[in-house]
DNA sequence: GTATGATTAAAACGATCGTTTGAATAAGGC
DNA sequence: GCCTTATTCAAACGATCGTTTTAATCATAC
């Protein structure tokens, strides 16, 4: 019988032993410091398998992260369309943070498929200006930001639409550093639990509060009220 | 005579211009995508000059944090002490922030001496959990960030410890996005102003509002009783 | 069985890596 | 002048890099 077994094995073929091993690989040394004998060794699979089912390392690497990101952005988008529609109105701040932050917070709590080490490798390569890398993630977030960013105006019509873009830049850094765990504070203080269900309520009302802060002097008035530092460009 | 024209020289000795060039090299193209032959192709030297005035390219790197961190963290002690000094009870919230967080901003803003330069190569060395790099990044940050996280806990007695260390790692992982300029958002909503001046008090209102924000529900009825977390020494 | 296409295997390619060596040059004390 | 020390230089070391090549193996249809 042509039984369905193809999920019950529990060794993957070669591309996803691939992907898994060069996931890790790439989360704990980047790019440049994983060799494809590394990867090639960790998925127990030929040297030549990389070039013959990706192409090429820095392909890939593309892989890697489009089999996340689009899986990720995908539950984003859903959570924005079904939220928009059961709303007449515009949305709550919490309600954008809570659809655009909380995908990728589940993910990064899955340690069980890979997900967890994923978003390490995330926050890691957001610090990694290669070429290559930020075109392609350019195209893999263009419509999830744009959304995004959109219904943050939305809901806060008294903040400026630039205050909200750097606000936005600076909880994508305060997420990146949560999720990614790379402990650069853990580092020095010792180690606090990393418990996924705490740091949800945490980062969220972290995130909010800051958000929702007072505009501070120099934005709130465009003219120049210190002259020396508030200088704004047209 | 021997007059002090060691200064007055436009082209700094070997060992400076190493550290000028890989410090740009390694903040462009991080450590494993640094070669010694584009360090010292740019720095214009020879290639045996690295390993006989540093020993290492691991040595170097090491070398080019300890020149800008320890000058960094001289100023946030200084900050610290002429608070203290000045101040009979505890510091306010943003006088600790501005300590801490001030300097390197600061130093971001810098163009002319490299320092925006590192403050970049910092930013993605948070992110890089090399082994070696762990190691000495923590001796460089141990003092300051105990005399900083006490003088916070002092800051907000109401507040638990727990609770200051979260929002303390994601204060700076906000601060480090914003200042390592990776522009993970400027990626796809396009360019906008990084003028230093106007980072400064947009990232002070964000990191302020987010560190007084409201306590999440779950970290209030996480332990038996509150008492244990919420307890300030008398 | 045999032919056909997909996949895996072993081996090697040239290029580049960090580091070391030993001679050449520069600088300063006597 | 000479001697000593510090620094720079060209060249090479063995190791490893990403990729390619060619043959062997596998699965499936006829």
């Amino acid at each position: 019988m042509s039984a369905p077994q193809t999920e019950q094995t529990n060794t993957p073929d070669t591309a996803t032993r691939i992907l898994d091993a060069s996931e890790w690989l790439f989360a704990e040394h980047g790019f440049d410091g994983t060799s494809m004998r590394m990867i090639t060794t960790r998925a127990a699979v030929n040297l030549a398998s990389v070039n013959y089912h990706f192409g090429s390392k820095e392909a890939l690497f593309q892989a890697v992260f489009h089999r996340r990101l689009s899986e990720l952005n995908r539950q984003r988008l859903e959570a924005i369309n079904r939220m928009e529609a059961e709303s007449g109105g515009p949305l709550k701040p919490s309600q954008v943070l809570d659809g655009f932050f909380g995908p990728a917070l589940e993910m990064a709590a899955d340690t069980e498929h890979g997900g967890r080490i994923f978003m390490r490798l995330l926050g890691r390569t957001y610090t990694e200006p290669a070429e290559f890398i930020r075109n392609f993630m350019a195209v893999e977030y263009a419509e999830v930001v744009g959304r995004y960013s959109a219904a943050l105006y939305a809901a806060l019509p008294d903040v400026p639409k630039a205050e909200i873009a750097w606000r936005l830049h600076f909880m994508m850094g305060a997420v990146s550093y949560a999720i990614s765990g790379i402990d650069a504070l853990a580092l020095v203080t010792g180690q606090f639990d990393d418990d996924p269900a705490q740091l949800k309520p945490r980062l969220t009302a972290f995130l909010l509060g800051g958000l929702r802060a007072p505009l501070p002097e120099s934005a709130s008035s465009s003219a120049p009220a210190d002259a020396t530092t508030t200088r704004r460009q047209k």
